[in-house]
DNA sequence: CACAACCCCTTTGATGTCCTACTATATGAA
DNA sequence: TTCATATAGTAGGACATCAAAGGGGTTGTG
């Protein structure tokens, strides 16, 4: 667990409240939004964790699996999986060194160019990353605690954070 | 830099896609929306990190800065300022154990309760806390990209979520 | 064609987070 | 009082991330 005795009231709002006092009240709204988005990814990751751990994957490593799985042959180079899920290269190597321990992936050339390498997915990784999907669609994606307005609004509103931002 | 290339669509609308075109479409928006708090993090966390590393700090140990400047004798129990962050009892120690060494927090015993260890703010962590502050609202915290109202949006859904997660 | 510039991936090392397990101290019920 | 139980903090390990550097490979320009 994350958290030794409950809280009473709202940290985060109680933050905001201490910027005012302070004088920061124009950057207050930022700062708890922000928060916000941290503490979010906190709890969401946990339960995600939770859900994949007797399944031996981590959130980095389903990703990769269910990106492989979605597409036509079930192998991208490395440096496109990176793209595509937006991580740093070599966070995208360990995880794929973990994968191929597993037997999830393999490693293979690329037909043309020698500096590339293929990850494709086993069929043992097919298997797993559709357990995988069902418990997390189950448990997770559609137990977020919030209406579906709710869900929607925020996909809007951190899509419109994430082009800001440069993201595509 | 995270990525390589960059991306003509955005990644997390093409994923919600192939949720759908699986027959997962119960969970899409759902998945959808987690992947963006977790992109949405990954992002303002990369900002903050930016902001901060010239001063020597990580968000965490803002944090602890912060929140123990607040407070009215600059120096809180571990545990409490665990629980009133929200992350783990551990990571509150490897925290402190940086900010000790680089001057801006003391270790004190608790006066009553000899398990315990307070964790007090130096003057030079103060100083530094107020700059990292104000570095922090105006190139962070000022400017997410997103309007007032949706950034109003924004901390009410998440806030929603957190506490049908519990937090609080 | 030759060579400079660029790209793909990996290795290494530093940070940070969480978890499990452990020691020391405090508390409460018998 | 005494002992079971709970709490405070720390140590060690797993995993992920990033930055920097290096070994090939490829590409474009002269």
């Amino acid at each position: 667990m994350t958290s030794g005795r409950s809280l009473d009231s709202d940290p985060i709002e109680e933050a905001r409240r201490q910027w005012i006092a302070h004088g920061w009240g124009s950057a207050a709204d930022g700062m708890a939004a922000v928060t916000s988005i941290v503490r979010a990814q906190q709890i969401v990751l946990q339960r995600i964790d939770t859900v994949l751990r007797p399944l031996d994957l981590t959130f980095a490593r389903f990703e990769i699996l269910t990106l492989l799985s979605f597409t036509k042959h079930g192998a991208l180079p490395m440096t496109r999986m990176g793209a595509l899920l937006q991580v740093h290269p070599t966070s995208v190597t360990s995880a794929v060194d973990r994968l191929e321990n597993q037997g999830f992936v393999e490693r293979i050339p690329h037909a043309t160019d020698r500096r590339a390498v293929l990850a494709s997915i086993t069929e043992s990784g097919r298997a797993r990353a559709l357990a995988a999907t069902v418990a997390l669609n189950d448990k997770v994606f559609e137990q977020l605690g919030i209406t579906e307005n709710q869900t929607s609004t925020l996909r809007t509103v951190l899509r419109a954070l994430r082009a800001n931002a440069g993201d595509f």
